[in-house]
RNA sequence: GGGCCGGUAGCUCAGCACGGAAGAGCGGGGGGCUCUUAACCCCUAGGUCGCGGGUUCAAAUCCCGCCCGGCCCGCCA
């Protein structure tokens, strides 16, 4: 069967045969964020992942495709209370209730306003998620693209009334009404005046505001009203494809007004477009809360992109059917990165699965023109996450293919693409151990005091051993601190052992009374790591 | 009132469009690795496939009804 991104290609492809004259190119896929507050990652999945992943899968079959984002700018700011709640200062924040969220300030006063703030941990990382995507306001499409459209909604604002109406029948609009919403120059607020007189020569528009004042402003600091507003972008951009979340998707809702008012009003045909469900956060405690913007909950993109690669997010949004409901956790980053190398191994044909074809299509649109030429070395996640923390801070690359090599973990020598693979990994790896790491996979050197404590239980494992425990001291004492070294004088010590029963518990006791637990990393680079005089006054403690 | 998604092993889920002896990963348990990792390798899950009907030689898979959970829309953008 084929992938879902395929089929999708296919339909619109159909669609466009059928409801265009011809299939014009490049052929215009747009998604659609208002930047009202935190920029998550689930509004990577429809607007981003989708479409490019669908851009690819057109490109492929030669057609020449172009994608926007469009960020609805010039809504209003509705000082939900978690949006208020960004600010330093609830009560003055009140005041920019009914601003066009452009107008309102960075709450941290890190940027030139609140869309900024909050678009930089998404638009910042946006590239890393799906290249050359063309990101553009509605504040600047007001003031281009969109005023030809502008004036047609105007002009045919009983037209527009009428289809809106069949909408809203229980507060349907007035006759005269125009599908405009207007900003007032003195509060700054938008929608909530109401129009005297639109010269559309001039582009003005004259209004009486709710807060008293009247006059006339430009209409490029408005806005249409939602519905129309949709389709009107649809026409300036010329879109061909537009993916919608469920909110909209409901019939008669949104999307379909919208369309109705696109081949009504603008005579052309709505874009292609599918419904898609919504990205929800799972916590480490398993409770489970929808991401969302304005109410603050989820991680952003930027956050994803510290601590994992963003073609495993991709490979998750593209292997999950799109109506359904994703919960996603940074804390499961290893899983999920292990689900991705698998997916690569089975696209190099490494491993075998059944519905291979849906996997291998899954991988190469999450890899899209980052495919690697063949199946390159892969270190888990998980096990990247423990030695980052043992490997010392310069220079770690290569000292963790030389521990790799060492642990014949890597039999080969990797190239460039690889070792750039595996750096980013270390990298993902060493920031997700700092942030999300659950305490079992840490590991942390507990103080000389706790030392002292678990020693007297530690002692328990090696008590008839002591005579070897010292002379281990003594070659400590004299050999270079280096790992061929620690590791000849423990191989010396342990080789004097009866059995491998003793052997573990050795190691565990030196586990309890470096690491307070009975099993961690490979103990002699450990120990390099370490000062030698604080690992021998450990190791006498077992004496 | 309308719409969507889910209910399969302790957990996360795959399998259902083309019905044919219940699956994976993780966790848990056991073992291996001339040296010790939660790396890597091997073994181990006996679960009313939400419930009830129907179709069929055969249903987790198709049809009908119901129950439970999550979500969206009901005229904001």
């Amino acid at each position: 069967m084929p992938h879902w991104i395929d089929e999708l290609a296919e339909k619109l492809l159909q669609y466009l045969e059928s409801h265009f004259d011809k299939i014009s190119e490049p052929i215009i896929l747009n998604g659609g964020l208002s930047v009202s507050g935190l920029q998550h990652v689930g509004r990577l999945r429809g607007e981003i992942t989708l479409n490019s992943a669908l851009r690819y899968a057109l490109e492929e079959r030669g057609y020449k495709v172009k994608q926007f984002l469009t960020l609805y700018t010039q809504d209003e700011w509705k000082g939900k209370k978690p949006q208020i709640e960004a600010f330093d200062n609830p009560s003055e924040a009140r005041k920019y209730i009914g601003f066009r969220l452009i107008d309102v300030p960075d709450p941290k006063g890190c940027h030139k306003n609140w869309v900024e703030h909050f678009w930089d941990d998404f638009g910042g990382v946006l590239d890393h998620f799906a290249p050359d995507v063309n990101v553009i306001t509605t504040t600047q499409l007001y003031k281009d693209k969109l005023k030809k459209y502008v004036k047609i909604a105007i002009q045919r604002a009983d037209h527009v009334r009428k289809i809106i109406n069949k909408y809203r029948k229980r507060k349907p609009f007035p006759e005269n009404w125009l599908p405009l919403l207007p900003r007032c120059e003195k509060c700054g607020r938008i929608g909530k005046a109401k129009i005297l007189e639109v010269n559309l020569d001039k582009y003005t528009v004259k209004y009486r505001c709710e807060c008293g004042f009247e006059g006339e402003s430009s209409i490029e600091t408005g806005k249409l009203n939602w519905r129309i507003e949709w389709s009107a972008i649809w026409a300036a951009l010329g879109v061909h494809f537009e993916p919608y979340g469920k909110d909209h998707a409901t019939p008669g809702g949104s999307r379909d007004s919208a369309s109705e008012l696109s081949i009504e009003i603008f005579g052309r045909a709505p874009p292609f477009g599918t419904p898609y469900e919504w990205v929800g956060v799972l916590n480490p405690d398993r409770t489970k809360k929808v991401m969302g913007s304005s109410d603050f909950v989820g991680f952003t993109p930027r956050q994803w992109y510290e601590v994992a690669e963003p073609e495993v997010l991709r490979y998750i949004y593209l292997t999950v059917p799109i109506m359904k409901q994703v919960f996603l956790g940074l804390h499961k980053v290893p899983e999920y990165t292990n689900n991705f190398d698998f997916g690569e191994r089975i696209y190099f044909g490494e491993e075998s699965a059944e519905d291979v074809e849906e996997i291998k299509r899954a991988y190469e649109l999450a890899v899209m023109y980052n495919k690697p030429q063949s199946c390159p070395f892969r270190l888990s996640f998980s096990h990247a996450a423990l030695l980052v923390q043992v490997i010392s801070e310069e220079n770690f690359l290569e000292e963790a293919i030389a521990r790799l090599k060492e642990t014949g973990i890597l039999k080969k020598e990797l190239d460039l693409t690889e070792r750039k693979l595996l750096e980013t990994r270390l990298n993902k790896a060493k920031n997700w151990v700092k942030y999300y790491a659950p305490d079992n996979m840490r590991i942390s050197i507990i103080s000389f005091e706790e030392s002292i404590k678990i020693a007297k239980d530690a002692i328990l494992l090696v008590k008839d051993k002591s005579k070897q425990i010292k002379m281990l001291v003594d070659k400590f004492t004299s050999i270079p601190w280096a790992l061929d070294a620690i590791k000849e004088s423990m191989k010396e010590i342990t080789a004097t052992f009866d059995d491998n029963k003793a052997i573990k518990d050795f190691f565990r006791a030196l586990y309890l009374v470096f690491l307070g637990k009975s099993f961690g990393p490979r103990m002699a680079p450990l120990l390099t790591l370490l000062q030698r005089e604080d690992v021998i006054r450990r190791i006498k403690l077992l004496i």
